[in-house]
RNA sequence: GGCGGCAUAGCCAAGUGGUAAGGCAGAGGACUGCAAAUCCUUUAUUCGGCGGUUCAAAUCCGUCUGCCGCCUCCA
């Protein structure tokens, strides 16, 4: 069963979904101003292995995410890079898709933007208007927060204590100093037409308006990071709810954000690391098991040492996974049986259950993975017995384990695939490879060694890697290094 | 100042009442003609300090210390 920690209620729940076996989630995408840093990777990341586990889980998923694509920041970086608000928005739009390509992200169904659904969010404002949520100060609309009763519920605050706290700035024109604003007056020729002038949407209605369009007044997942929890979703709860008259998300989740040194990873301080930057010195799978690595909800400490370990801790796994797929193409030598490939593939069913449990419980990627290596841990040892052979039944066995460790590695979004290097499948290279490596042989049989290495030698520096086994000599070409 | 979170081995990290997963590094071993690779075993009487509740606490309560986040744009 499972169960995800709701910020709106502090506690772990029961997951129940609005519609039966479809689970309708929004995801706040980002604001299309410069490329993507890691911050907004992990959150794309951790996204996407819920989606996956609530598909595995046998759920339809509808996935929605945004481009934030009008505000002052975009217009200010238009302006640096001399092209239109709407070209540097298209191009880093276009970045991010590439981005999430790389990490092995599946897109969201649908990443609505805000210069397409204009029409949407003025008609939510002038209905908070004329149900008395919102009111209008020389063409600004602001969301009045005393008329929203729950305001404060999902960040745990109330109106009092962040009076209190007294940081927030003065603007004359609000009746409350947290009152946000809805709609936003700009020069003449930068906005669009509105009952109230020509302007622009305040940040926290477009979400609202494009999530309640899409998956109706009420769904099922909201995500986005810590950071916006106040005062992003709060407003977004405030203004849907006063709108609708309904509640409007069942499970708000939040993931932890990635600190440098400590402190978190931002575009505003400057300390960030963008995707496209780490992507040169690190496969994107080596990013994407290190961030997986730690709860979802948990800050990460971000840097490259990190980050070789985790490279380090990932191998481990490719090497079974390898080593899994060359014991299957050996021929079946026997038809034996012994009984240890009955208590291996108990032990691996029961990790597959173990990992499912993990990712139940507050999608646990942390645990997930660790369940990954004992499965690891299995594997290497039922096919390193002294006395393996490949009899009928281990080979049954061993390809059924094959296919629930890919399945169980899909969920997490890390692909195992086998190296296919140019020329692997060659008619002529396979034979040309082996009849050196059969040379090589007799060389050993002779005690030959020099020769015997030199062919070793040889095909290593052409990138034909050659590894004596317990079952024989075996090739793979991993090509040159750069 | 207000609100919230975190503190587990050398490092990273799971674990929310039943006696400490997993990874990295380290140590030992297996395999090998050698090399490389790989594999196996092993590494916390203890969970920031103190006090309390309980038959039982890393897990609950109180308190102290340290770190972080939000309160302004932020994934």
């Amino acid at each position: 069963m499972l169960k995800v920690y709701n910020t709106l209620t502090g506690q772990k729940e029961k997951f129940e979904t609005v519609e039966a076996g479809k689970v309708k989630m929004y995801v706040c995408g980002l604001t299309v101003q410069n490329y993507s840093h890691i911050g907004h990777i992990r959150s794309a990341i951790n996204y996407d292995v819920i989606r996956r586990f609530l598909e595995y889980l046998g759920y339809e998923v509808d996935y929605i995410s945004n481009f934030t694509d009008i505000n002052e920041k975009i217009v200010k970086r238009a302006e640096e890079e001399g092209i239109t608000p709407a070209e540097l928005a298209d191009k880093y739009a276009n970045a991010f898709l590439e981005d999430i390509r790389e990490f092995n992200i599946k897109p969201a169904d649908k990443y609505l933007r805000v210069s397409e659904n204009i029409d949407q969010i003025i008609e939510m404002v002038k209905t908070l208007i004329e149900k008395g949520y919102a009111y209008e100060v020389n063409g600004n609309v602001y969301f009045s927060v005393e008329s929203f009763e729950d305001y404060g519920k999902l960040s745990g605050r109330s109106l009092d204590e962040m009076q209190a706290g007294a940081r927030i700035a003065v603007n004359e024109e609000k009746e409350n100093p947290l009152d946000f604003g809805l709609w936003k007056k700009v020069e003449a020729g930068e906005g669009w037409d509105s009952p109230w002038g020509e302007g622009w949407p305040g940040w926290h209605i477009e979400c609202s308006a494009m999530s309640m369009k899409r998956l109706g007044a009420t769904f099922d997942i909201h995500g986005g990071g810590v950071d916006l929890i106040f005062p992003h979703h709060e407003n977004e709860i405030a203004q849907s709810e006063a709108y609708s008259g309904k509640k409007f998300v069942n499970y708000w989740l939040h993931n932890g954000t990635v600190n440098l040194s400590g402190e978190k990873m931002s575009k505003s301080q400057g300390n960030f690391f963008t995707s496209r930057e780490v992507l040169k010195e690190f496969p994107a799978q080596t990013v994407r098991y290190f961030l997986l690595s730690r709860h979802y909800r948990s800050p990460i400490d971000f840097s490259y040492e990190k980050l070789e370990e985790a490279e380090t801790s990932l191998q481990r796994i490719e090497n079974a996974r390898r080593q899994l797929a060359k014991v299957l193409n050996l021929d079946i030598e026997s038809a034996e049986d012994n009984k240890e490939n009955e208590n291996f593939f108990t032990k691996v069913v029961e990790l597959k259950d173990s990992f499912a449990a993990a990712l139940n419980d507050d999608f646990n990627t942390a645990e997930a993975i660790g369940v990954l290596h004992d499965l690891v841990g299995e594997i290497n040892s039922f096919l390193n017995q002294k006395d393996f052979t490949l009899n009928e039944k281990n080979f049954a066995v061993l390809e059924e384990t094959e296919e629930i460790f890919l399945e169980l590695a899909e969920i997490l979004g890390l692909k195992f695939e086998l190296n296919k290097a140019p020329g692997a499948d060659d008619k002529l290279v396979s034979p040309l490879i082996s009849l050196l490596l059969e040379l090589r042989d007799r060389a050993r049989d002779n005690k030959n060694w020099e020769e015997a290495d030199l062919i070793r030698d040889r095909l290593q520096e052409i990138g034909v890697e050659v590894t004596d086994t317990p079952r024989g000599t075996e090739w793979e070409i991993k090509g040159k290094e750069e």
